[in-house]
DNA sequence: TATATTTACGGGTACGTACCCGGCATCTTA
DNA sequence: TAAGATGCCGGGTACGTACCCGTAAATATA
């Protein structure tokens, strides 16, 4: 048994050239040391016999590494969300590494834009090639992106997007669909049709992501005529006390409130805040696959959940740059993330 | 910048137990010529340096391709649903070409089991090394997979199981958790909570796979204390005429039906059924990603669509083949795929 | 015209593994 | 005890590409 040997390489080309092996290879890095008659005679070989460099040799051959930056939140206490694109980096880099891909991580908290800034600062001082970012603070980011676009790094964000930027690619969902697939889903169990809560907990409540999301979410309600009043309620503070308070507060001015979406992964805390207020007519939706979230979805508390994949978000966000910067491959510009939704009966088998 | 030597390859085995490389790469696969204590040695050193041998070094240097053999059913005007497994084998093979392997397609027709077996001998004469199926008959498949095991060729299943089979690997849904997703979504619209009706249009009403969805269905009535009553609808014929004749009597026996599970791809006949008597108010919901499917989707005939990624299945199967045969590494028993609920409005961004 | 510099190219080795071939011991057998 | 058989092992080349180094010819400079 034979490998078939429909491949031509660059002996090929250079015996039809009447050049040396090492003259093919000077054309195809365009490296100088090359007279143009030749070098024309190369490419045009190179056409015909649609030369695809062998991958395998090409790397083992190679001694280059290529340095990527990663920039995502810090797991906290408050929330473990980050984890699961971080593992998605992870399997990514373990794939890549044997052909001379080295990936650094900076994480930066999500209670605090200064550190954000630090860690920027830091990939910028180091030599990388390419950078994968969650642009989780609106400002620090655009400003992270232009020393970026400076100095020639492409970058590629995932989770949420920037409009308006030249990013190499953003992996993340389709935030105003997602807050309409949000919408209907909070209408599964509405019976007066009176009020629903949209719930942001977040230190940055007028970011891009969010109003996106936010307009989706009313616009369901708006393409189906549903004449329904909802309540905005945004609370800046993310621990357990101050959603308490603000939940409190929000819910004795509206007692009538038949269901509440939450537009992150904190839905646990308010679902934390209506078990412990004993409001189970109140249906609940939010994101995300973290084990308190399911806790809450396998006690009911939690109706739906939507999910966008961040696992893959981070593997795909690195397998972004290995593509055009090892392969030189292009990629997509934008890659929508499926709107996933979670539920008690097919949590279990849920990927994230 | 030097790509780290972190790696240590067969020339450091056998520089640190005083043999050439030849010896360690004999012990590497386990080819005669090597005493058993200098085999020992090697094998320790081995263990030590937790070695992983350099993938494209040895498929580079390694002149054996490997072929494997697939066993689908073909696409019909009834139903594209293989289709997308299709790619996904297709998408594997163009990954995995490269280090030689070699897919073949062995094509047989739902509706003839002698077509089947047919397909499944010319495998058994043809020098393949591993085979990937759908064991959609299950009495053929029973025989197929016996003679595979006598000549030692590892076997993969997608879609659908075979239990007791010592196969490779099943690849596909939890048919009973499917079925128990397939029955919450059933109740979205349920009113007057009268009856139900679960459709099996299939040439096998009785296989394994139907069986285990039906139970899971069932059970989320009991589990909920819901007493509905339950219509098994079986229809041999999958042509439009039949099914049409079929469920014509079965509605008409049975008028209070509120809701319709339809436990294959073929949901969108019902539909289609369904859209002709102006049974708008009967809720629809069945199985798979299909053109026709998407359609009475957006027309909001079918209410909820369930799917289990054929293309990733198709994927996932080869690789699994792949990974044992070209690797070595060894794979799951089992891979669960998620159960995956596509409504109207996240439909766009659904990846098969 | 003689010398220095640049241009254009070929030879050859390395990457890590697979595997052929040949050689040196040790062991059989007559 | 000599001839062959066998067990055990090393040398060396190949896979397809990357890239260093050397060199002859072409061109520039004196």
């Amino acid at each position: 048994m034979e490998k078939e040997n429909t491949y031509y390489g660059v002996k090929e080309i250079a015996r039809r050239a009447n050049v040396s092996i090492a003259t093919v290879d000077r054309v195809l890095h365009n490296r100088s040391g090359v007279s143009e008659k030749t070098k024309k005679k190369i490419n045009d070989i190179i056409k015909e016999l649609d030369y695809q460099p062998n991958i395998l040799a090409s790397r083992l051959a190679s001694k280059k590494i290529i340095s990527l930056a990663v920039l995502l939140p810090r797991v906290s206490e408050e929330t473990d969300f980050w984890e699961a694109p971080m593992k998605g980096v992870t399997r990514a880099d373990s794939e890549i590494k044997k052909y001379g891909v080295q990936v650094t991580t900076f994480y930066f908290d999500l209670n605090d834009p200064a550190t954000f800034n630090e860690q920027a600062a830091a990939i910028l001082n180091g030599d990388f090639k390419g950078v994968l970012l969650a642009p989780s603070f609106i400002e620090e980011s655009r400003k992270f992106i232009r020393s970026c676009r400076e100095k020639r790094i492409p970058f590629v964000f995932i989770d949420s997007d920037l409009p308006d930027e030249d990013n190499l690619c953003y992996i993340g969902p389709h935030l105003f669909q997602s807050g309409y697939v949000g919408a209907k889903l909070s209408t599964y169990r509405l019976k007066e049709k009176h009020k629903v809560a949209v719930v942001n907990i977040s230190k940055e409540t007028d970011g891009y992501n969010y109003l996106q999301i936010e307009e989706g979410f009313r616009s369901y309600f708006k393409d189906h005529d549903l004449p329904i009043e909802i309540i905005r309620i945004d609370i800046k503070d993310t621990d357990s006390l101050s959603v308490t308070r603000d939940l409190t507060r929000a819910l004795h001015k509206d007692d009538d409130i038949e269901a509440i979406f939450v537009t992150n992964s904190r839905v646990f805390s308010v679902a934390a805040f209506l078990e412990k207020s004993k409001r189970s007519d109140i249906s609940l939706i939010g994101y995300d696959y973290l084990k308190e979230n399911i806790a809450y979805l396998n006690t009911e508390q939690i109706d739906f959940l939507i999910c966008h994949k961040p696992e893959e978000q981070g593997y795909r966000g690195l397998m972004a740059l290995y593509q055009t910067l090892v392969l030189g491959a292009p990629v997509e510009k934008t890659y929508f993330m499926p709107i996933d939704i979670i539920t008690k009966e097919n949590q279990a088998f849920y990927q994230n």
